[in-house]
DNA sequence: ACCTGAACACCGTTCAAGT
DNA sequence: ACCTGAACACCGTTCAAGT
């Protein structure tokens, strides 16, 4: 038996899966859990609350895929390459979750910032390691992160609004940019 | 004297940079243009064709300034850095009309698609000659061009939502990102 | 502490009607 | 051809009230 709260942000992350976010209503996302439209006010300050902690949610998971994949990869750069597919993949597949917890945060959220923080520091971790084998040139970690987030963030973005030019043409998907940036910065490391 | 569909489209152009997509409502729209709230259904098929031809306007006007960075530019390299330092600007500058331009349409409309195709074009084109130049590596034009597109879009994108590693302590903006990637892919190209 | 029902001020969209 | 006013089915949020 989960809690109320609980059973709300599951409700809620299933419409957003099913309709994006403008299915999610209060109304609905209250019963579908088996309580009042209103009940949700009882748990969360509002709308922007209940989805500030899906979208919290979301980021925990994506940060222990980020562990994970740390560790189950043999070499930094395949856990580097692996990463970046599975955050790419994950965006594909949950294209409202990816905006959800990308987009612009209109709440002021500890747990978010908090889940935030923490996926990032991860992953900066992972450009560290991947930079000490020789996969990625030496400088400025973070600012490789970034970029390297960037890129991933972009082509994910694009190919999920369908504005990468026709991947039906051969052209290249999100999975092949990346693979092309991590070559182009495999070089550039000597 | 501008047309009553003119007046429509800027109206709702001036709510989408006050408020974002949230307060462009069809009743604010009519009011502010002088008609009654349902007049844009003589105009327009619904909110979605409004918000449609808004940003086949900004499309075009994007495409516009890419075709005159690539004249008003010595280098193809210069030409290049100067349009995506734009982009990235006008993202930055108007968040809600970038968000709108490059989210999901959800509508089929031939205007935005022809923009879009026209951008894209010009933009391949001006990649092309900076291949020539010797200022980026040979091969497949179109990936290499989403390559830089997808990379000043994501730069574009965690700036603008703010998740770009705190800019304030010195980290990389985004600007300073597409200089990393076309200093990466000078370097590669030799 | 947690929940409900009614109410308020909004929406997008439709429709009958006016010029 | 273009526009209006009333109406419908929704929203998020608030509030008084119940256990």
């Amino acid at each position: 038996m989960v809690s109320t709260r609980e059973a709300l942000v599951d409700e809620a992350a299933r419409l957003l899966d099913a309709g994006g976010v403008e299915s999610v209503t209060l109304r609905e996302v209250g019963s579908a859990a088996g309580v009042s439209h209103n009940a949700p006010y009882k748990h969360f300050a509002g709308k922007q609350a209940l989805l500030a902690a899906v979208a919290a949610r979301e980021l925990l998971g994506l940060d222990a895929a980020l562990t994970e994949a740390m560790q189950r990869q043999r070499s930094a750069r395949m856990a580097l390459r692996s990463a970046l597919h599975d955050y790419v993949d994950w965006a594909l597949q949950y294209p409202a979750r990816f905006k959800l917890v990308f987009g612009r945060w209109t709440i002021d959220s500890d747990e978010l910032a908090d889940a935030a923080r923490s996926a990032q520091t991860t992953f900066v971790d992972l450009v560290a390691s991947a930079q000490k084998a020789g996969a990625l040139p030496p400088g400025d970690t973070v600012r490789l992160a970034s970029l390297l987030r960037a890129l991933a963030h972009g082509a994910a973005d694009l190919a999920s609004a369908g504005h990468l030019t026709d991947a039906d043409k051969g052209n290249a998907g999100p999975d092949e940019l990346v693979d092309d940036l991590l070559d182009y910065l495999q070089n550039a490391a000597g």
